[in-house]
DNA sequence: GACCATCTCCCCCGTGCGGGGGAGCCGTTG
DNA sequence: CAACGGCTCCCCCGCACGGGGGAGATGGTC
């Protein structure tokens, strides 16, 4: 009994290339391909594959929410690998806090995708590089804040994170959010200090360099 | 007689992509794949592919220099097929200056690549969304820099902005350029001017969201 | 109740940043 | 030749930025 797979992703072409790439082996099928994970749940249901590839940005609903609701509303639910573009993509990790069984970066070698397909679909947990593993481990366990407080923004400093990635000056980051200019320059400074930037410009560069903001 | 198409991308993914999609149809047929520009040249000797769909970015050769290459160096060379992820890819102007004859966003409808692969293959000179069309249409002739310095930055002026996208201080990229601080606070107004920028953080989100640099 | 994180706001202070000028040197283009 | 654009450097100036430190108000956790 091959290992059934189900392609979540709004790029077609990356679909075409998984697709192309896991139905060349004997043992893997491609029983079915969403757009959105908005479309997931109703496709589960119906296929019931033993895995979702499951890409984490996509324009209605994104793979962690997508990931949080396969879990919750199916029951034996399929494993979850979380597909993503950039290697330390924040939303990685929420995906996996949210139940994902692993994740692979699009670049990986064909041998390798098929490989995590495999592994996944045996039940293993697989995070590709080693240094994600730690991470992903100490994410997993709620302790071990402490020193990787870096990723740990409150959600009032995403807020203003999000904002200096739009270049908002102080100023306009204090309108924005109707609180005054020295309340901004606090959650700026707390930023600054989390992210090691000496300035909002490194700390932009962060926030496009993790993912947590992305181009287009 | 078939279309034949050779896939450069540094992506194996995109690669297996482009080729199910394209293999899908009868009359085009994918001869070679190569995941850099600096391995083109042999395999467009060797292999007279009537089109080259060619990356932009890559790790050795990007595919500005890559076309630049082929252009030069093969005698009745292909038709050069850019592929590009963003919209708004100054690297794809650059490329279409090179020789390019068209440009493909990998967002694209399956049906979409397809056809461009055929229109390009007969002579056309395709630029996907329409608005990108008039620039390049722009970009062609030599004349219309006026309204559009907006991308027109010197060598200087781009150096300057890649170390400002990496997060430098005006000191620190002075001492980098071997140049004074006050040199490059005027390398700095240029650049902010022609980018419509009013801080440096503007600056380098502008330069992550046209591609000009990208995470990763 | 005590503790802690978060959010809010305040003070002082130094400086890096960016605007607005100008100027000399060089190479290309008309 | 003169003109122009690009690179280099200089001046003055105002201000937003960021560091350091403190503080009151929530709300949740132990």
């Amino acid at each position: 009994m091959p290992v059934t797979v189900l392609l979540v992703d709004d790029e077609p072409l990356v679909r075409a290339g998984l697709r192309a790439v896991l139905e060349a082996q004997p043992d893997i099928e491609v029983v079915g391909e969403a757009a959105d994970g908005a479309a997931v749940i109703p496709l589960v249901r119906r296929l019931r594959p033993d895995v979702v590839a499951m890409d984490v940005r996509m324009p209605l609903m994104d793979g962690i929410e997508a990931t949080r609701l396969v879990l919750r509303t199916v029951d034996s639910p399929p494993k979850i690998l979380v597909v993503t573009t950039f290697e330390n993509d924040e939303y990685v990790y929420e995906a996996l806090r949210a139940g994902a069984d692993g994740f692979l970066i699009k670049r990986a070698r064909p041998s390798e995708i098929v490989n995590a397909v495999r592994l996944i679909a045996e039940g293993e947990s697989l995070l590709f590089p080693a240094a994600v593993r730690a991470l992903a481990a100490e994410y997993g366990s709620n302790k071990a804040r402490a020193d990787l407080d870096r990723a740990a923004l409150t959600e009032r400093e995403e807020a203003v994170l999000r904002l200096m990635a739009r270049g908002l000056s102080n100023a306009e980051i204090a309108e924005r959010l109707i609180v005054g200019t020295e309340t901004v320059k606090s959650h700026v400074s707390a930023v600054l200090a989390k992210l090691g930037a000496r300035d909002r410009t490194q700390a932009v560069i962060a926030a496009y360099e993790s993912g947590f903001v992305s181009p287009g």
